[in-house]
DNA sequence: GCCAACGTTGGC
DNA sequence: GCCAACGTTGGC
């Protein structure tokens, strides 16, 4: 059975380990790391190439979503440890400013936002597509 | 299978 | 650095 809609999903990582610069200059990066059995799920039932991901900095002052990727492979096990998968995620683009977690938890129309949850630990998260779009716009206006 | 103890995440 | 919230572990 093939899901065959986009799917639009936020994705956690911590800027000092592995941020949106490091991903823009590599292109493309295997996603290790998930050792969430929720977030394994959605990799591995759920994302298809060419999802659409929200990049998120997580243990950042301030978090918030800095840039835009794109999932770029099936999933495989990951190199790792191979009792977990990843999905390659590919840059799309470095937001010209960072939405924060502070404002998305401020604006009406993202209050269905998973991220803004507290104690939301979750490292994957489905979004909607009208949440993606939103996120988007902010990030383009002042 | 319960649940207390422990470890981790991640905002603040 | 603190600690709330959550997930995992392991004794029973």
């Amino acid at each position: 059975m093939h899901k065959s809609s986009m799917n639009f999903w936020l994705m956690k990582t911590e800027p000092d380990v592995y941020s949106i610069d490091t991903l823009q200059k590599e292109k493309k990066t295997p996603w290790d790391g998930v050792r969430n059995y929720q977030a394994r799920n959605f990799m591995r039932d759920s994302m298809e190439i060419g999802d659409k991901v929200l990049i998120y900095h997580s243990n950042a002052k301030p978090p918030g979503v800095v840039g835009l990727g794109k999932v770029a492979s099936a999933p495989y096990p990951d190199p790792t440890d191979e009792k977990w998968i990843v999905v390659d995620i590919a840059f799309v683009k470095k937001f010209p400013r960072m939405v924060s977690l502070y404002e998305m938890r401020e604006d009406p129309a993202l209050k269905t936002m998973l991220v803004i949850k507290k104690g939301m630990r979750l490292s994957i998260q489905p979004v909607t597509e009208k949440e993606y779009t939103h996120v988007c716009h902010l990030a383009e206006t002042t």
